[in-house]
RNA sequence: GGCCCGUUGGUCAAGCGGUCAAGACACCGCCCUUUCACGGCGGGAACAUGGGUUCGAUUCCCGUACGGGUCACCA
């Protein structure tokens, strides 16, 4: 048991979007870092210049820090193990491939790439398993010499043993042991004289002194091969923490063309970040109790690798949405005025009482950007139809609605400008429908209705007419008695 | 196809040999209510399958089915 202090390490490949899978990764490779009081670092691995994207990098570095998910070591601020770009390394990894062929554990390859297809044309053909042959696997050293002198372009390949099991612990999945013939001579060093991604990745995670490997499910078939490397250097092997996929439905991982799988989609959508970090860390994880809601430090208190779930988990809009009411409704009406007011000023363009629609706004939204389609009827009164007005339930038609309309305005018309607010309008039209001698819903359903022209409105007729003000709202009700 | 992994309600999931098999979202009903929502209460709904092991399997083992991953000079 080692007392080496917890080092992890987020890797992404700037290739483009950030998509929530990657980020719950990322999320998990912090917690694990911050819960034993260690170090997280970001390392961007670079070293394929044909994916690489423009302006991936940032999106990095923006979305982790919008998470809050701030990294101790990285290319922006260095540390003592950099650097931490990839392509800035590319010097080390030679050396370290040479060195296993010196002691035999490494071989050059000098299969160019039409003996190499043929080779899996007849591999296949042949219902066999494509794998490297070995036909370079025991060259003479003159042999290599020669080839070398004559200038033939080489790969260095790992030399996977005859025989025998390779097995390795991991935290999620347990003890997994494979034969060593399922696995391949894979390259270590490409023609190009750069290292591949596995090999790099092992070299790397070794000088960077990383004590936990965080990472997709997808690379558990290639961890032998990287534990075979660890052993033929001698280096201590970290702990694999192997996580499941999130998944767009029963059969696809979430991919970064559907639009709401990224993270900065979901925020131009209206969803927190707080929010999606939150519902991401349920996605393939849970907590020993019951809480649903955690905070960053919560979630570094109680994170726990062990809980991380094996199998795959969709991820649903559904629940994310409820739980982004969730945040939303937990915030002060000051933070919520500051969230909402750019979807509020994109959509009234006319004076309103914004602090009572925040105010009932905040109850009934669940993403943000629906916003305005909730309030879209402040600006101008929508065309509506006459049948808005029938309510099973409140037993209103247009007929007796025309009737409560025209019963109603005079008594707001008696309110004045300073005493439009929702105390007294509601004292007002309460002691009509006493006086009148009828249920609630019969006067103010209708009312509703006339000030919105809409079957959904974030308030009651009362709390409308505040918003609107009385010109408007007076307005409104001379309109729908004219169209009733 | 070989190898590896997985499978509890529609979804996320708890469970780690004996439970009436939690909870959340969604759905339905009721209550509250000036609509919807919020809030409250209640409801339907699950251990893929066949064999073992065991006094007893959702839990352990094997097979089957289904799903996923991986087999690149991509990461």
């Amino acid at each position: 048991m080692s007392e080496k202090k917890t080092r992890t390490r987020f890797a992404p490949s700037p290739t483009g979007y950030m998509h929530v899978g990657n980020l719950r990764t990322a999320l998990y490779t912090y917690l694990k870092a911050k819960s034993d009081g260690g170090t997280f670092i970001l390392r961007i691995e670079d070293t394929d210049q044909e994916r690489y994207v423009e302006g991936a990098v940032d999106i990095i570095y923006n979305t982790l820090r919008q998470c809050g998910l701030n990294w101790d070591e990285g290319p922006d601020i260095g540390g003592n193990y950099g650097p931490y770009v990839q392509s800035e390394r590319m010097g080390i990894f030679k050396g370290y491939a040479e060195q296993l062929v010196r002691e035999g554990k490494a071989y050059y390859c000098f299969c160019d790439e039409e003996r190499l297809e043929e080779m899996r044309i007849i591999q296949k053909a042949s219902g066999q398993v494509p794998h490297y042959d070995g036909h370079c696997r025991n060259l003479s050293a003159e042999e290599i010499q020669a080839k070398l002198d004559a200038g033939v372009p080489y790969v260095i390949r790992q030399r996977i043993p005859e025989e025998g099991t390779i097995g390795f612990d991991d935290v999620v999945y347990g003890h997994i042991e494979v034969d060593v013939t399922t696995l391949d001579d894979q390259i270590l060093i490409k023609t190009d004289g750069m290292p591949t991604y596995n090999f790099a990745n092992v070299v790397d995670d070794h000088l960077m002194d990383i004590t936990h490997v965080i990472r997709g499910k997808e690379y558990l078939s290639s961890t032998p091969k990287y534990n075979l490397l660890y052993k033929d250097f001698g280096w201590d092997i970290p702990t694999y923490i192997h996580c499941p996929p999130v998944m767009k439905d029963a059969q696809n991982k979430l991919s970064k063309r559907n639009g709401d799988a990224s993270y900065q989609d979901l925020i131009a959508k209206g969803y927190l970040s707080d929010a999606v970090l939150n519902y991401l860390l349920l996605v393939g994880w849970s907590p020993e109790g019951e809480q649903e809601i955690f905070s960053l430090q919560e979630m570094i208190d109680n994170f726990d690798p062990t809980r991380i779930s094996k199998s795959p988990a969709i991820f649903d809009t559904a629940k994310l949405r409820s739980m982004n009411g969730e945040y939303i409704r937990r915030m002060t009406p000051e933070q919520f005025m500051e969230a909402a007011r750019p979807y509020i000023e994109a959509t009234v363009h006319v004076p309103c009482d914004t602090a009572l629609l925040a105010e009932v706004l905040q109850k009934r939204t669940e993403v943000l950007g629906e916003i305005p389609e909730q309030i879209d009827f402040i600006d101008a009164l929508p065309e509506y139809s006459n049948e808005l007005y029938t309510s099973k339930k409140m037993k209103t038609n247009p007929e007796n609605s025309k009737v409560s309309l025209e019963a109603l305005l005079p008594v707001l018309e008696g309110v004045s400008e300073a005493d439009w607010n929702q105390e007294v309008i509601h004292d007002k039209l309460f002691a009509l429908i006493e006086q009148m001698g009828v249920k609630n819903g019969l006067i103010l359903w209708p009312l509703r209705v006339a000030l919105s022209g809409k079957e959904r409105t974030p308030g009651g007729g009362i709390e409308l007419a505040v918003i609107l003000g009385r010109e408007e709202s007076l307005a409104r009700i001379r309109k729908g008695i004219a169209q009733l």
